[in-house]
DNA sequence: ACAAGAAATGAATTTGAATTCATTTCTTCG
DNA sequence: CGAAGAAATGAATTCAAATTCATTTCTTGT
């Protein structure tokens, strides 16, 4: 019994995993998930073909854990945002606002993650990270009728409609690419202006940035 | 020259040509474009393999004209609602809920028809069929805005945001295929509820129907 | 330094469905 | 009827990429 792994090893090996990971986002932010193949993404994260076969046992399940990775840190950082202080209004646009911005800036990625057409497996992860995102607006909306800043509403409908309206007022945008690709701030804060009238509440002014 | 086409055998043609649209949606609607081969398309047509392909150059375009033809079929069915007599108000709430009826309905098809990953053709010819619909949609917001039934704001916006409210409204529900189907009705009705608030538009009692 | 075991490699294989095409069947008209 | 031209057929081919696996390279502990 000459060899037993070490915890350098391992942790070489979950840093190739995570490189690996990584170079799935590069390559997908790249050629989107109709270009992104798997000797592409091997070659992206310097190793062998082969060798991504070792980490993940095919490319839909790498894939979809690539998505997953993306869409959970976006949730985390729509979440703090749901977390801040201030009404309901106000975070609920700002959430709003900060998830388009961020989808503007990294259209291509944005695209491949909110819509593309990709393995079952990552269509699954997707489904899944846009409950999330719903359900971090159902708490907003939820406090909002709780603390009479909207009107009485179905919360759960409400959340999947702003999302369906985010991703479609990003979307058509974003799948036009040979278009002029049209003022991030703009096209947010037009989103942002019509999601909160979505939920009636107030016109609520931009914070400081 | 002993043989000239007849009228005969042009209708023929246009028969089968068809046909295998028609077969395109019972299959699609059986199995989803995943499922959708086209052996299977041309056996559920009564044709062989390689006639699809006296009619149609590929697979996708095939598949993107079914789609076209469906999609086109729902705006016309749309458009009609909207040129009805009524508000501005009233005549959003009835195309959105009939859009949304006829999508619950015919679940596993508007699932396809909607979202579904499929060929980049058929993708395409989704996007060119959704801006079908925000047109219209945008066209009676225009109207109520004209009417000073809804506030001033940006039509085309708030048209993509409908539509995005709706199928996302639609394709949650549609794509857990194992859960109960969601009461088409009160589905519906909820949907309806939500994009009428979104365009800021006084709640709307369903007319008698 | 060496043996034992892991991990990495990437060329070769597999796969699964789209597409083709040589052959057959059908239509027309002299 | 029969020749000429179309259309239909479906088994065979093609193709592109995912996946495998025999070989090589690296690690560890004696």
């Amino acid at each position: 019994m000459a060899y037993r792994r070490t915890e350098r090893v391992q942790e070489q090996l979950q840093d190739k995993r995570d490189r690996i990971l990584q170079a799935v986002r590069a390559v997908v932010n790249e050629v989107g998930f109709r270009g992104a193949q798997v000797a592409t993404v091997a070659e992206a994260a310097g190793v062998a073909t082969g060798t991504v076969y070792r980490h993940f046992p095919s490319k839909g399940e790498l894939f979809a854990e690539a998505l997953a990775l993306n869409a959970g840190h976006e949730v985390s950082v729509m979440q703090a945002v749901a977390d801040s202080e201030g009404t309901a209004t106000a975070r609920l646009a700002d959430a709003i606002r900060v998830f388009a911005l961020r989808a503007v800036r990294a259209r291509r990625l944005a695209w491949a993650m909110i819509a593309e057409p990709a393995e079952p497996e990552v269509d699954a992860a997707r489904l899944k990270s846009r409950r999330a995102f719903a359900d971090v607006l159902q708490g907003l909306i939820e406090d909002g009728i709780a603390g009479a800043e909207f009107p009485p509403q179905n919360a759960r409908i409400a959340a999947a409609g702003l999302i369906g309206a985010l991703t479609e007022g990003l979307v058509g945008p974003l799948a036009q690419d040979a278009e002029a690709p049209p003022n991030a701030l703009s096209l947010s804060r037009e989103i942002t202006a019509f999601c909160l009238q979505a939920v009636s509440a107030r016109p609520y002014e931009e914070s400081r940035s």
